[in-house]
DNA sequence: CAATTAACTAATCGTATGGTTAATTTCGAG
DNA sequence: CTCGAAATTAACCATACGATTAGTTAATTG
C-alpha cells in the first residue's frame, strides 16, 4: 500500500532529492498516513521478531519517517506497541465474538467457530505467533491485560459449554471440561503457530483448501474424541 | 567428562555471601559449576523473555558471576545461546527417543510417549516455550538446524505410524495422517506453552497429579477421536 | 618450589538504543 | 495577510549493551 502519488511529484520549483528536510509536508491529507504506517510497520516487525529485538529506528525507517515521529504520535515505544496490539486484538475479537455468541450448543456451533478461527489465522498469519509471544509466554507484555479483558470470560464460558454437553449426555461424563477446552484450543491454534516449520517439513500449503479440511478434521476429531 | 558431578540443583544462585575479589576461587569443584550456572540462567531467562531482551549482565548476575565469564566460557552471547539450546534439545530428545523407538504401534505406545513428553515439560517448564519461540516462530534462530536435524525424521516417522494404524483398520480411513499428527502435537504441547495463563485463569496446578490426568485425557481424546 | 595454566573480577571501550528538543515548514482560521 | 497550531527533520543526550583486556588468585605440573 501507501503509493504516495501526491508526494512523489514535487512541484515545479527546486526539485528536492528524496531526503526530505524538516517542516510540515505539503499535501492536505498527510495526517493519519504516518500514524498508520507506523502501526503497520510495528505490527509486522514486532510480531516477527519480538518487542526488544526491534528498534525504533528500524520501525521508523520501514515506515519512511524519523524516529521522532513515534514519540510524536505514540509517546514512546510502549505506546506504539500498545496501540498496535489494541488494533490487532480488536480485529480478531470482532470476528470471533460473532460466531461465539451465535453458538447455542458446542456440538452444533463448533464448526462455525472453527471456521472463523482458522479463517482469521489464515488471513493474518502473524496473529497466532503474536498471541503466543505476548500473551502466553512468561513475560508477555499483554498478559495481564488479556487475562482481565478477555481470557477470564472465555475460560468461564467454554468449559461451561462443555459441561453442559456432558450433563445432556452428548459428551462422555468422565471428561474434564477444562482439559477438553485446553485440548481443543491447542489442536486448533498450534498448527498455525507451527506454520513456518510445517509448511517446509510436511509440505502442507496453508491455502483455503487446507483451512477448510483442517477445520473439518479438527471438528470431527474433537467431537468423536469426547463423544459418549 | 560428567560436568555435573552433583545433580544440577539450581542452588548456584543462592550461594553468594561475600562479594568476591578477582582470582581463581578456592576449592577444586569450581570449574564446571559456573558454566552450568550460566547455561541454566540463560535457559530460564532466554526462554522467558527472548534472546535480545536478556542482557549478558543479567545472566551473569543471575548466575552469580561476572559478564566476562560468558566470554570466557562461550566466546559471546550467541555462543552461550547455542550451547544452551544444544543442551536443552539433547535432554528432551534423549528422553523422547527412548519411548519413541520402543513404540511398536501408535495405539499401544502412545501412553508411554505422552508420559515422557508431559513429564519432560513438567520437569523443565521453560522448554516448551523455548521450542515455540526458537524453532517455530518466524525468526527462530534454531529453526534451520532443527529441521535438518530432527524435524525431518520425526515428521516422516509419526505420520507413517498413523498411516499404519489406518491400514490395519484401527484408525478411521478418512483420516489425514499429517493432520492427525499435527493435532496430537498441538493438544499435547499447547497446554504447557499456555501454562502461565492457564494456571491463573483456569486455576489448574501443573503438578504430578495434573500431568498424569492430562496425559491420560489426551491419550483417550486422540484415540477415540481417530478410532474407526 | 618455581613456572605455568585455569578461573575469575574490575575496569573500560565503542556503539546503538530509547527518548527529547529546537528548528523548520506548511496548513488553516480569523 | 497574519499568526498560531500541526507535522516533520536534524541533532543531540544519557544510558545500557556486548565485548575485550589487564590484572589477580588458586591449582597444577615438572
Amino acid at each position: 500500500m501507501a503509493p504516495r502519488t501526491r508526494e512523489s511529484r514535487r512541484s515545479t520549483r527546486s526539485r528536492r532529492p528524496p531526503p526530505r528536510g524538516p517542516g510540515r509536508p505539503e499535501g492536505d491529507s498527510g495526517h493519519p498516513e504516518v500514524r498508520a504506517a507506523l502501526l503497520d510497520a510495528g505490527g509486522r516487525l514486532f510480531s516477527a521478531r519480538g518487542y526488544q529485538a526491534v528498534s525504533l529506528r528500524e520501525i521508523a525507517r520501514d515506515a519512511g519517517v524519523t524516529p521522532a515521529m513515534i514519540h510524536y504520535y505514540f509517546g514512546d515505544k510502549q505506546g506504539l506497541y500498545d496501540a498496535m496490539l489494541d488494533e490487532a486484538f480488536a480485529r480478531v475479537l470482532k470476528r470471533v465474538r460473532g460466531a461465539a455468541s451465535a453458538m447455542a450448543g458446542l456440538g452444533e456451533g463448533l464448526g462455525d467457530l472453527l471456521d472463523v478461527l482458522t479463517g482469521t489465522f489464515t488471513a493474518e498469519p502473524w496473529i497466532p505467533g503474536l498471541m503466543i509471544r505476548e500473551v502466553l509466554s512468561e513475560e508477555g507484555r499483554f498478559r495481564e491485560r488479556f487475562i482481565g479483558q478477555y481470557a477470564s470470560q472465555m475460560a468461564a464460558l467454554l468449559p461451561a459449554l462443555v459441561k453442559h454437553e456432558i450433563d445432556d449426555g452428548r459428551f462422555r461424563d468422565d471428561l474434564d471440561p477444562r482439559l477438553a477446552f485446553l485440548s481443543l484450543l491447542g489442536m486448533t491454534v498450534f498448527p498455525f503457530v507451527a506454520r513456518p516449520v510445517v509448511e517446509r517439513v510436511l509440505g502442507v500449503k496453508y491455502d483455503e483448501r487446507f483451512r477448510s479440511a483442517f477445520a473439518d478434521h479438527t471438528r470431527r476429531l474433537f467431537l468423536e474424541g469426547v463423544g459418549s
